[in-house]
DNA sequence: TCTGGGGTCCTAGGACCC
DNA sequence: TCTGGGGTCCTAGGACCC
């Protein structure tokens, strides 16, 4: 048996334990730069605010109806999420952290007659110990868990649990479930399937399995099986090193100037390398790419990417930003207007099982220690403490953020006060 | 005026081998 | 006149997830 917990509309939950008279009113976070909508509160959904709409196109919303809009605060909804998964991994020993807001859960050690006691607890113990509401659906496959999580927060009244286990009520429910947000069928898929008629998860269920397979791919195969009750998917407790990094965000201006490329570039390399050396990798290459607002089709359009292979693998952020900017500046134009660029990193191997090159002029050991120092550094003082001079301190591409809440948990001079009289 | 960011997996097709 | 067969590896791009 598979348990899914799923924090509720996470972001806004966030936001909401630090403002609690929040709880009941219209409340939606937007995405980098204050661009699009990326997560809304139950009021906010029932006033039509659709998942990924561009904020200034439902301005007027907004403002009739007094939605709270709070920028994205990452540091805060991370530090969040660390909290709600040590809970669940201090209470359950076989766990898989799916995302930033959803973990599954083995249950199988449970006993069946105790699943629905259980996951109360958990619920009540989240929200005690964090303030964020979650709900949970527990069934015989990961996909049929993520339905029971969907059926557990659309009705108020199952206090946020739901246990599909049973063979009528599974068809039931499977009837009455759009194909579209069964876990694995996306917007082509439900394309190509509502085109042949089928419109319900119960209905892809029954589907001929050979169709499936040639039309949906293995991954529609293993949809069907899990819908079926016959699991292909696995709790995957470890968690497994990345295979690319990317780092990359749209300017809060139009960027023309090569320089502010480069700078921005560097920041991303930056990041990269960070992330890279935290998971105790070294990269074999580095993509760079760039291109204007498509968006805005009065305007010439150019986007273009190019990678640059390291001649050794490596962690080195003086070295990746090296690349980065050769890469960029083989694929810059002048006079075109840029929205957005990004760094990605790819190709790993653990940092000890490098190929030295016998051509290799670098000092390899000397960079190790300078990283270590740096990064150190940086940890104690604050990101970017210390910093190549190409990352710039200008920045005036950088991004909007006009509605960032406080780090209530992880900045010192965030810290709520209170006061008594 | 204004439109996010970071991932994984799968497949088709090209390049290459004998 | 007539142009094989079987395999591996790599990559770009598509589809999907949150």
């Amino acid at each position: 048996m598979f348990a899914l917990v799923d924090c509720n509309n996470f972001y806004v939950s966030c936001e909401r334990v630090f403002e609690p008279k929040l709880k009941y009113s219209p409340v939606v976070v937007l995405s980098n730069n204050d661009g699009c909508i990326i997560a809304r509160s139950n009021e906010a959904k029932a006033l039509g605010i659709k998942m990924g709409e561009p904020a200034f196109k439902i301005k007027h919303i907004i403002e009739k109806n007094n939605i709270t809009v709070f920028s994205t605060n990452f540091a805060l909804y991370g530090d969040f999420s660390n909290r709600v998964m040590n809970i669940l991994t201090s209470l359950v020993s076989n766990i898989e952290v799916y995302s930033i807001d959803e973990a599954f859960l083995d249950c199988s050690i449970w006993k069946e007659k105790y699943f629905h006691k259980q996951a109360m607890y958990l619920c009540k113990i989240i929200k005690k110990r964090t303030g964020i509401p979650v709900s949970i659906g527990i069934s015989t496959t990961k996909t049929l868990a993520k339905v029971a999580n969907h059926i557990a927060k659309q009705s108020s009244q199952l206090g946020g649990v739901y246990i599909l286990n049973d063979h009528i009520m599974i068809e039931k429910m499977l009837k009455q479930f759009p194909v579209e947000k069964v876990w694995g069928i996306g917007r082509k898929s439900r394309i190509l399937l509502n085109y042949y008629g089928i419109r319900t998860a119960l209905q892809l269920r029954n589907m001929d399995r050979k169709w499936v397979k040639k039309h949906l791919t293995i991954k529609g195969l293993q949809i069907v099986q899990e819908l079926n009750g016959e699991p292909c998917f696995a709790i995957e407790s470890i968690i497994n090193p990345k295979k690319e990094i990317c780092t990359s965000r749209s300017f809060g201006v139009m960027v023309t100037d090569l320089q502010s490329l480069k700078e921005s570039v560097s920041m991303y390399a930056t990041r990269c390398a960070e992330k890279l050396r935290k998971q105790k990798s070294c990269a074999g290459s580095v993509k760079v790419f760039i291109h204007s607002n498509y968006f805005r089709q009065d305007l010439p359009q150019y986007n273009n990417c190019c990678t640059m292979v390291f001649p050794v693998k490596t962690n080195d952020t003086a070295e990746i930003i090296h690349y980065a900017l050769k890469g960029l500046k083989k694929i810059y134009r002048p006079n075109y207007q840029y929205k957005k660029a990004g760094v990605i990193i790819s190709n790993f191997v653990h940092q000890n099982m490098v190929q030295y090159s016998l051509f290799d002029n670098i000092n390899r050991e000397k960079s190790k220690k300078i990283m270590y120092s740096i990064d150190k550094i940086n940890a104690a003082m604050g990101r970017d403490y210390i910093r190549y001079g190409i990352q710039g301190f200008n920045r005036s591409w950088k991004l909007h953020q006009e509605r960032l809440s406080p780090c209530y948990t992880s900045r010192w001079s965030d810290l709520l006060r209170v006061t008594t009289s």
